[in-house]
RNA sequence: GGGGGUGUAGCUCAGUUGGUUAGAGCGCGUGCCUGUCACGCACGAGGUCGCGGGUUCGAGCCCCGUCACUCCCGCCA
């Protein structure tokens, strides 16, 4: 036994019966009785109920315990009497009755109560992340996280993979998010960049012999924050040679679907994971991570529309315009509002407003069908799979804004009429994502994603096609409307790639400089490789039933990126900006 | 950079049409209580109503400005 304890707070039970034992832990609740005193002991693995007397000799002590006090506690170990044994917690048929007691250390008055969960303002959570972590939520999903890392681990080494770690301070890549800079103190006016990801050194991996690499690794981006976005987070970061799409595929689902069903706990994991092309996806989701839970599915009607009745849609259509069906399942029966609300939900979303025609029992009613004919309207029923009980909106724009309103639409209908089983877990993969696109602010043509990724038809699609028609080997794999994972099969045709990057406007020089170790590397046998990026902190955020990343980060910072516990960032000393060579400009 | 929400006791919140001394639960303090487990009972302390300005006889409440936090859009290959 050593100093502290022989046992932790969640183990004794009925076996222990008689046993002297010592205990060690925070006073998560004291119930005096005045003769008589009950302490809840707690540790990471759980509380014990310690009982006193006022005929014993450490009576005194422990009427002076606060909340999170911390004791060490010296006992027997007792049967509780049938008539007060606590079925809540795994300890509640035993108790120990106090025969020392030491006090550790004390605790001032809380800010906010630990031993309850209630609601607490998120930046004096933040300040004292320590108190918050001892509460039973957030010492529960931290469990999780490190269960859930462990097990890619394993089921990553059982797959044969290595880890290896990148390095931390490393060089700014051009494209992708902003950087975190690092100033260099014996490089005067030079930085280090921390990663966005490790995604040239992985590829260097593989071009240095490593057939199969992964690593729990840490990504640092410089971006406005959100519930599920932070500056730091982690990847389960895969590079593979030797290997075509359905090889990333098949490790993909291998791992994550089955963490999720190993951290289902009463939820459930479909089995069927779909391939969707990216085109498909904005089609009938109106998104690019679509949630399958959702069983609407979008229709074009824009051929029924053409020459109808229906003026404005018609109109719209001969100009180029879609129309966009969205099928609301059993909703005939609501009332006006709930059309109206939709309808203001609309216009919020930057639509002019939202048409529709209701199926009731005996007529079909809204403001479009009083527009269209008999056929035109049974076509429509047709298109949607629509019967009795159902209503359809329809939204009408150029084909991008349609489908992108057509997909809030979906999502909002499906919250609405509670279409979405919250306890399932569905997963898709989104395939062929486009290789180039065109920048909304220059109008130029750039990469999509990867600017070393594959693009489909080879060097022939790139000298023929259209750039934009041209489409990636770049796949997601997304849950229940959330992106989890993205990745792709990587270019290693140096001539490919010197055409690839001119029509996206770089010219060989700037390459060279740019992405000077992989183009330098990829002149010595590169071989062909695939890999992809598994959003770690969010698949423990949907494991742990949690809406915000920093429920399942150990020391997060807030949305304005500030760590209220430690302080950061904090300005630096003079003596520090000059070893770095900085001088601030105030 | 833009939009929404919130801000009242240590914590979570209520506060009517602008009207007396701003309330509740929890926590905290004191006392009582031998079977509680969100123990109970009694008493008590605790307030820059985020901050600044304005309207008014009178502002927690109305108006203007500002700050903090949060959610979203932009952004995030």
């Amino acid at each position: 036994m050593n100093k502290y304890r022989s046992h932790t707070c969640g183990q004794l039970n009925e076996t222990n019966i008689g046993q002297k034992v010592k205990l060690s832990g925070w006073v998560n609740r004291k119930r005096d009785h005045g003769n008589l005193v009950f302490i809840d002991l707690r540790d990471h693995y759980g509380i014990t109920q310690c009982v006193i007397q006022n005929s014993d000799k450490n009576f005194g002590v422990v009427e002076t315990l606060k909340p999170e006090y911390v004791v060490c506690i010296e006992g027997n170990v007792v049967a509780r009497d049938a008539s007060v044994i606590n079925d809540k917690i795994p300890t509640g048929k035993i108790e120990i009755v106090i025969e020392d007691i030491s006090i550790l250390s004390t605790s001032e008055t809380l800010p906010f109560q630990v031993s309850v969960e209630e609601k607490t303002a998120e930046d004096l959570r933040l300040k004292y992340r320590y108190l918050d972590l001892r509460r039973e939520k957030l010492q529960r999903n931290m469990k999780i996280r490190d269960l859930v890392i462990r097990s890619m681990r394993k089921r990553m080494w059982d797959l044969g993979f290595n880890e290896f770690q990148t390095p931390i301070l490393t060089s700014t890549s051009p494209e992708g998010a902003r950087d975190f800079l690092v100033p260099s103190r014996m490089h005067e006016g030079k930085f280090y960049a921390l990663p966005q990801a490790p995604q040239q050194y992985k590829q260097l991996s593989q071009i240095a012999g490593f057939d199969n690499y992964f690593q729990i690794a840490p990504c640092f981006r410089d971006e406005d924050t959100r519930a599920d976005r932070v500056f730091e987070f982690y990847q389960l970061d895969i590079e593979m040679s030797f290997v075509e799409q359905e090889d990333i595929f098949a490790v993909g689902e291998s791992v994550i679907p089955e963490i999720f069903k190993e951290f289902a706990n009463g939820r459930t994991v479909d089995p069927n994971i779909p391939r969707i092309s990216y085109d498909e996806v904005l089609e009938k989701y109106g998104t690019d991570k679509p949630d399958l839970r959702n069983p609407i599915i979008i229709k074009d009607a824009s051929e029924i529309f053409k020459d109808s009745g229906f003026g404005v849609f018609a109109s719209a259509v001969e100009k180029g315009q879609v129309v966009k069906a969205i099928i609301a399942p059993a909703s005939s029966d609501k009332p006006r509002s709930w059309f109206d609300k939709l309808g203001e939900f609309a216009i919020e979303i930057g639509l002019k407003g939202l048409a529709y025609m209701v199926f009731t029992e005996n007529e079909v009613k809204g403001p479009v069908a009083k527009n269209l004919d008999q056929e035109r309207i049974n076509k429509i029923k047709e298109l949607c799979g629509a019967s009795t009980g159902d209503s359809i909106f329809f939204v009408c724009e150029n084909l991008e804004a349609a489908q992108k309103a057509a997909g809030k639409v979906r999502i909002r209908l499906g919250e609405d009429l509670n279409l979405i089983d919250k306890n399932d877990f569905k997963f898709c993969w989104v395939v062929d994502f486009p290789f180039f696109e065109l920048d909304s602010e220059t109008g130029t043509v750039g990469f999509c994603h990867n600017p070393f990724g594959l693009n489909q038809g080879g060097i022939e699609a790139l000298k023929t096609q259209d750039p934009l028609t041209i489409k990636a080997y770049q796949y997601d794999m997304v849950c229940n409307g959330a992106e989890i994972c993205s990745g792709g099969l990587r270019n290693f045709d140096q001539e490919a790639m010197k055409i690839a990057f001119a029509i996206a406007g770089y010219d060989e020089e700037t390459v060279k400089t740019k992405f000077s170790a992989l183009w330098l590397a990829f002149q010595y046998g590169p071989p062909p490789t695939a890999g992809c990026a598994y959003g770690v902190d969010r698949i423990v955020m949907m494991l742990s039933d949690e809406p915000n990343l920093r429920e399942v980060i150990l020391f997060p910072i807030n949305q304005k990126g500030q760590d209220l516990m430690m302080n950061a960032p904090i300005e630096a000393t003079e003596k520090q900006l000059r070893e770095l060579h900085i001088k601030l400009r105030r």
